[in-house]
DNA sequence: TTGCTACATAGGAATCATTCCTAAACAGGA
DNA sequence: TCCTGTTTAGGAATGATTCCTATGTAGCAA
């Protein structure tokens, strides 16, 4: 997501983190850093497979939380299906559309000095907070408006 | 969440709204409606199971569902857990404390304003946005300064 | 280089929220 | 009051994620 990291830069990442490196684990974290579409466990084992033909998707799930432990992955939150996981960590927001499930991610410094909140309780600690834009990208926007009458509400078509 | 709402209230809604009025429907709803903490379907369930001891947790979804639809309801994201729900229709945004889940709105409105975000293609129609706010309740706060060694991460204690 | 040990991996089974399917019940209009 | 399409409830199905466990291996120390 962020910069091109190599494959030694990312055994090193490993090392600073305290976590062995792993052919997999390396796979897997690679694929994440230079994706910028916030992929699914799943997407991440399709992508890495063909490399690691015995690769599990449990092996996945499992690095992906080790990663998190280690503040070097987040998940992204859109909607209740399918978690996604995200290798920028530099402060940044999400635009998401509604049609394909599309995640872009924002980098308007401006969204992050919002003031504190409002109305909450005195003692609540604010550590973070993040925007999410909804709405509809090109392709979807045209697709929607070429179907005149159909009442349907969801259509999937994951990225 | 909003405004206190009387059953003869609730029963007008559905019917602008073209919903059938039936009993299990409104206990739902007038649960959702005078509740704040954001319920999941099983909460509800809960809720209004005393009350209707055939109702069954598949009505819950289902209505949930409906009223989604009609756009009496939204669904609100807090991680891939379960799903929660939030009968407040005006704009409105989220502060969620990350060690016992809940959820506190947050009317401020000037984050109802923010200017439309740098760096996304033109073609991407943004139609709402909303801002999570994280960090720790004060009742979290303290327990957690007072656990002094513990490494664990999660301990879920919803609402 | 060799061994040890704790962490990783893979595979299968389990979990659990949510959805699907279906027959019976019922709200609301004719 | 009757009819029809929606709603309900229950059970089964789905599917993402987690749990369990035996085997494999990275990284350290001798």
């Amino acid at each position: 997501m962020t910069m091109n990291l190599s494959l030694t830069d990312i055994q090193q990442t490993f090392r600073d983190c305290g976590l062995k490196s792993t052919p997999q684990r390396t796979a897997i974290y690679q694929a994440l850093v230079h994706s910028t579409a916030h992929p699914t466990a799943e997407n991440l084992f399709t992508q890495v497979s063909p490399a690691y033909p015995m690769l599990s998707l449990n092996t996945v799930y499992y690095t992906l939380g080790v990663l998190r432990k280690a503040g070097l992955v987040q998940e992204v939150n859109v909607g209740h299906d399918r978690a996604r996981f995200d290798a920028n960590l530099s402060p940044h927001h999400h635009v998401i559309c509604l049609g394909c499930h599309a995640i872009l991610d924002v980098m308007d410094p401006r969204l992050n000095r919002l003031s504190s909140p409002l109305g909450i309780p005195k003692d609540f600690e604010i550590t973070s907070h993040q925007v999410a834009f909804r709405g509809y990208c090109g392709t979807c926007r045209r697709s929607r408006s070429s179907m005149t009458t159909s009442p349907s509400g969801k259509r999937p078509a994951i990225q």
